[in-house]
DNA sequence: CTGTTAGCGCCTTCAG
DNA sequence: CTGAAGGCGCTAACAG
């Protein structure tokens, strides 16, 4: 690969003159420019990605950084990465999808920087070390979802208002007449299952309605996969408490298992049960028998305002915490009904 | 941010030593790693990835290149990401996500390598520029699909078998009774929609069918969206050729407007008419009443293996050119049937 | 096992 | 408008 002294001997010029002529940093003569770029073509050159970035310090990539070890783009992911890509593709900047392995980078020949210049952090946590870690590299990012509370003002996000669908959700069916509502929540490590409960023990409250701990479970890593947990925990809850008479479930993959359950039992959706999800994941959502109802997120434009708002922040320099919030919609489909009348 | 001079000279050693305490690449003694690690921690010091990428001549990142400006993410090409990704995951490596629309890279200051190892090319067209760039850059490429002629032997790729696809299928009209199938193909410049039409073609004429050049239409620019495309044409064709019992489409998007003009025109799917799609982008595949009849493509493995591939000719360096053909699935589902009699 | 000296390829002063 | 020299942060080759 030729580099800037190729260009530079060949064209009979210095450096800094083909640097100039590629960056437009200063005016060059036109002679001297078609001479550089004739020289430049004939060598095939171009101008080096890593050393220009070395000496600008900026690389025009921002990344995007799941937590887990599981990287997987689900339907949600999907639209979340569409959202962030056309901003990108706005401004001229390429996206790094992170996918290292802790294994991977916990080895110290593997520990760097990241090779970004900003970052948008998905599912935030509880406790989240990737949010910590950045705050003290200086490195600018963008939450989607609410970060933990002791960086909630300190850090810029872009979320729907959780809290407020899980309230929703739950009125709802306590406006169909359901009184022992399960939950099945998403990890309680993650912000988000936090949130929701919120809206839930709100909606609750607020009909004057118990909380009940045990009719609210957290997804717990023994599950390998989504339908697992809500296949087993729905089947050995529905089982212990036939009281319980609607759930409400983290996504559709999850409902899918509760269905299964439900089935099982002989429980029919939704006349014995009514089963809500809040994100869809995959295509069962609508295609589940009965369709499940559902949020529906928008998750293209959570993806883009959180990039609109990164690239702010790498432009800038002065950091302005920022706070967006995008609505949501609940989608009626059939899979929730009123609670069946006892005889 | 420290820096590595700042890490040695706090930990009274040289740069190098401190390189290599990180590196490993050379023994360092365990008290004088511990002192550098504990001077690193101190100095919140972490190995700069352009500067090291600068002097190792490897980024460790490969890139993901989609064809045109449109950038965006469908079911198929996220199941295809998700492959990617799973195999970046097993071998510590980052995806880049190529996004540059053209009005940007063509300008003069933003002409420059791509901070690649190498990378993945989607999406194939007869003339690809793409891979000639590469192929002149000795970029390791692998091509997903069927590369162009000109570089079929010379590129390493992963594709489905398209041809086979596009007979399999219209054979599976034939034996339907359909004579006049239409096929709404992708577009002309794509390599895809030759080979889908070879298939198209010799099932023809293994049947001793005629081919119709007006059966057999290629995605134009002047469609905005893919439904638009579906909705237009089937709806001109079906009107001005009622011998028309079958449609093939690209994908689902496209058969929901076809499915649209179906209804205008009152026919009924798969009484009146058979309508096929390769593949599913949306949800609407299983969504549309009723079902689209499709093909299964496999995307996670189509990716996994070219990441596979890519990652082997990065570390090679004796370039192997390899050619990995992915089986598919004929699924049925119901907007496939039998011809109607004439009465 | 550790230090010294050159680069990697580009950009950025500062002279001219 | 152009050239020369130095630096970005790290690694590599060669000494010791």
């Amino acid at each position: 690969m030729a580099t800037i002294d190729d260009v530079a001997k060949s064209a009979g010029v210095s450096k800094s003159t083909v640097s100039n002529v590629f960056s437009q940093k200063r005016p060059i003569s036109k002679e001297i420019s078609e001479r550089v770029l004739e020289a430049a073509r004939e060598l095939n050159y171009k101008p080096n990605y890593w050393a220009r970035s070395l000496a600008n310090k900026e690389t025009r990539i921002i990344g995007l950084n799941m937590e887990g070890d599981k990287v997987k783009f689900g339907q949600f992911r999907m639209t979340l990465l569409n959202g962030v890509l056309k901003e990108c593709y706005n401004q001229g900047y390429r996206l790094l999808v992170n996918t290292l392995p802790k294994h991977f980078t916990n080895r110290l020949e593997n520990w760097s920087s990241d090779p970004v210049d900003g970052e948008i952090l998905l599912d935030p946590m509880v406790r989240d070390p990737r949010i910590e870690e950045r705050v003290a590299g200086g490195i600018p990012i963008v939450v989607i979802g609410r970060p933990p509370e002791s960086h909630e003002s300190t850090v810029s996000y872009v979320s729907s208002d959780n809290v407020g669908a899980g309230r929703l959700v739950t009125e709802y069916l306590i406006g169909l007449g359901h009184r022992n509502i399960l939950f099945l929540n998403a990890p309680e490590y993650r912000t988000v299952s936090h949130e929701r409960f919120d809206g839930y023990r709100k909606a609750l409250e607020m009909a004057e309605l118990p909380v009940e701990s045990s009719l609210v479970v957290y997804r717990d890593k023994v599950f390998g996969s989504s339908e697992e947990y809500g296949y087993i925990m729905a089947k050995r809850l529905l089982s212990e408490n036939p009281s319980i008479t609607a759930i409400i479930t983290d996504t559709d993959k999850v409902a899918c298992g509760v269905y299964q359950a439900a089935e099982e039992l002989k429980l029919v959706i939704p006349r014995d049960l009514s089963v809500f999800a809040f994100s869809l994941e995959t295509s069962y959502g609508t295609q589940l028998q009965p369709p499940v109802s559902s949020m529906r997120l928008n998750g293209e434009l959570l993806g883009s305002e959180a990039a609109k708002m990164l690239l702010n922040l790498c432009a800038s320099k002065t950091p302005i915490i920022k706070r967006v919030i995008i609505p949501w919609e609940l989608i009626h489909r059939e899979s929730c009904g009123p609670v069946k009348v006892v005889q």
